[in-house]
DNA sequence: GCGATCAGCGGCACG
DNA sequence: CGTGCCGTTGATCGC
């Protein structure tokens, strides 16, 4: 008998009152449904949050090694001592079993948030303050906003050039891999069977993997290097000045 | 003064000895590197691992909200009352910020874990086992291992069929998608350019999008069907028997 | 270190 | 719901 009867009453207040639960010791844990885990004991943390996520840390790497998402069923239970938390999601026939030998901590909070993080300078960021002034992409570009709605709903931006081609921009925010590459040229076939006409691809990134580029020449299309800094307030992409959208603001 | 000096000793010491420390409070966050982000005031949870990883949950989702890798550097001050946290990563010139205002809770632990979570039923167990005997795929199919490491690396199965010709096999374990097609037909053009004669495409998955399907055949290549249950330790790919990986035991 | 790819990817937006 | 795709993707493995 390792967990003592008030700590399990503590987690199973926290359970069935839905309140957060943080629980700290050593446990064992397994996993089945889309695919099977299992890690035997060692020291961890794990966290079940109001809305059924649960998640189990190692005390080392950013990711959590296992988890249940949002909306799953969480119940727990004392088996010969030990605590044992079990995490369902009945229609994906996924279940997290989490069995603790000890208990460091256990604490349960009603935490108040209803705060939505802001994060600036997406994919989404980039393409909509190139399309204020796609020059830095290509002199005499013009963007067809409409078009790029209408036709398809992935294209970053379309754009018409000085010549009256079509032009498909996919921009990319860290450097343009083989995947960015396929991803234009599908994009390309699609105008272009929809248009019946000759359309150009390019790819605006950071940089390009070596073989991206060399994909990306031998399909035709074109690179074009975009650098930014998230930080700078006047002008975050370097060489488009216009129109941005003013930045948030951060303290020293 | 909200945060009391004991607190902070607690906070202090976890951090500068490279404990584990979790903090539950409320706080605003703020990042900047890759991106920026910032959020107003909430109750959140933050975890300080011993490596130097760094996570901000909200009580909802299974995501962090905000976070920091392994091996970033965290300072910790009192700040007219407030815990100010601080990890940064020089290298790619990172920072979050964290300044918690009210701490419900600060518990530093000495996490003692040296074990790995094994996974079954990932792309390469399914890829693996389905080379034993690739007639579930197609009958007279002879997987040509060596080829394959020599070729590329990444190609999934490479194989022959009773005509003799090659066959590139892409494996999915969940819904194949536009991407894995993509994918596909850049291994394909890469082999048929290599031994210059023509290759077939065959893409492996438990299900296949429409898009998905109809660019597959317009490419020339075949979808093939695969079901599997990882729980079922005899024959956990169906159609699929000899030689495979036995499967890790599970409590019921 | 970069490059390529998988992940029980998660999350979001759209149809 | 599925489909598609971005993400401060993270993590792994090969070079």
């Amino acid at each position: 008998m390792v967990i003592n009867e008030e700590e399990f009453q503590e987690v199973r207040k926290a359970v069935e009152g839905k309140k957060t639960l943080i629980l700290v010791g050593n446990c064992y844990a397994e996993y089945y449904g889309r695919a099977t885990s299992k890690i035997a004991e060692g020291d961890r943390i794990v966290i079940i949050k109001r809305d059924g996520s649960f998640l189990v840390h190692q005390n080392k790497k950013l990711a959590a090694i296992n988890y249940q998402p949002p909306n799953s069923r969480v119940s727990c239970e004392l088996l010969d001592g030990c605590l044992l938390l079990q995490a369902r999601n009945p229609k994906k026939k996924e279940m997290l079993k989490v069995l603790f030998n000890k208990l460091y901590y256990a604490g349960s909070f009603e935490l108040k948030d209803d705060e939505n993080i802001t994060v600036f300078a997406t994919e989404e960021d980039l393409a909509r303050d190139l399309m204020q002034d796609l020059s830095v992409i290509e002199e005499g570009l013009v963007p067809l906003k409409n078009e790029a709605m209408v036709l398809k709903g992935f294209i970053d931006i379309l754009a018409e050039d000085k010549q009256g081609r079509l032009v498909v921009i996919e921009v990319k925010r860290r450097v343009a891999t083989l995947d960015a590459v396929s991803q234009l040229k599908r994009y390309v076939a699609e105008v272009m069977k929809e248009k019946n006409k000759p359309v150009r691809g390019i790819l605006c990134a950071p940089s390009i993997s070596p073989n991206a580029h060399a994909y990306l020449l031998r399909e035709g299309f074109e690179y074009r290097k975009i650098e930014y800094d998230p930080l700078n307030k006047e002008k975050w992409i370097k060489g488009v000045s216009k129109k941005q959208k003013p930045l948030a603001e951060f303290m020293s």
